[in-house]
DNA sequence: ATCAAATAATTCGATATCGAACTATTTGGC
DNA sequence: GCCAAATAGTTCGATATCGAATTATTTGAT
């Protein structure tokens, strides 16, 4: 058997949390994704996108990524795909011309508006494992870790 | 103001704990991720693989991807690279043919094996923002979350 | 008013990731 | 023993993702 490391009490009792906060988020959003491929044939980060302006309305390309905690070149490629579809579309800002506002097509508008709720219910699905009491804990104990740094 | 979702109070409950858990792992790995690029330029994928060799031993490319919950196309990919770089190395199975061994090279041990104990400080360092109780209880609800379906 | 620095988006090359089609090999039922 | 089904791995096309270089535009300091 191969060597393993040892790490102190606290370095083990670290470990074990973070791999196991990382599997439940992980399967969940798993599961999540395989429903909206199925259901939407939506990537995650095209859900990601669409979702934001859903509920935010317009906004550029900067904003998505800084909502979506990814890198610009990511969201040119994810809201081109968007625009291929018909989903969304792009247009530039008057008073500051660097700038390009994404929004929704009518199209758009209406296939997110249409899944969201599924979506919703599905993730109350995975979470109703847990009573209301837990998952507030859940949320503060993952609130704390989250604001680190 | 665009219209929002009207969830029912389970539905809210399990959302905004499903976003904190998703948010903490999330940001806790995007560190864990700059970290590890930084320090030896593995790719997380790339680390997973070298560690699942490192603290298990050689394994099949099967092994591999059932371990990090990847698709069989995507090890295939991830073993090339660390192939290329000299890490690892791969080797027929003589009982059955089909199948391939990965093990690690002396040179991807020494990497490894020298990076896993920063890894696991990183770790520490991230969730220490929690008492040993609570990390106890962030583990048990998570893995409840987990093991779900 | 001018020009350097900052900012927003795009492009590009590398890696990741999926799922489906494909190849090679093994296994199980007859 | 033979062939169908199962299994392991690879290939391929599409999308995601990063970070660095590039382009266009704005801002700020002088």
């Amino acid at each position: 058997m191969p060597t393993h490391h040892k790490g102190t009490d606290s370095e083990v009792r670290a470990l074990n949390a973070y791999i196991k906060l990382l599997r439940a988020s992980e399967s969940i959003t798993a599961r999540l994704i395989a429903f909206l491929q199925k259901e939407e044939g939506f990537t995650i980060s095209q859900f990601g996108a669409l979702e934001a302006l859903y509920h935010l309305g317009p906004l550029s390309l900067k904003e998505i990524g800084e909502k979506m905690l990814k890198s610009g070149g990511n969201i040119t490629t994810v809201i081109d795909n968007l625009e291929k579809q018909g989903l969304v579309k792009r247009q530039r800002c008057d008073k500051d011309r660097r700038v390009i506002y994404a929004h929704l097509t009518p199209e758009g508008e209406k296939r997110i508006g249409n899944y969201f709720p599924k979506h919703v219910a599905e993730i109350e699905q995975e979470m109703n494992t847990l009573s209301p009491e837990e998952l507030a804990e859940l949320g503060r104990l993952c609130k704390k870790l989250g604001l680190k740094k």
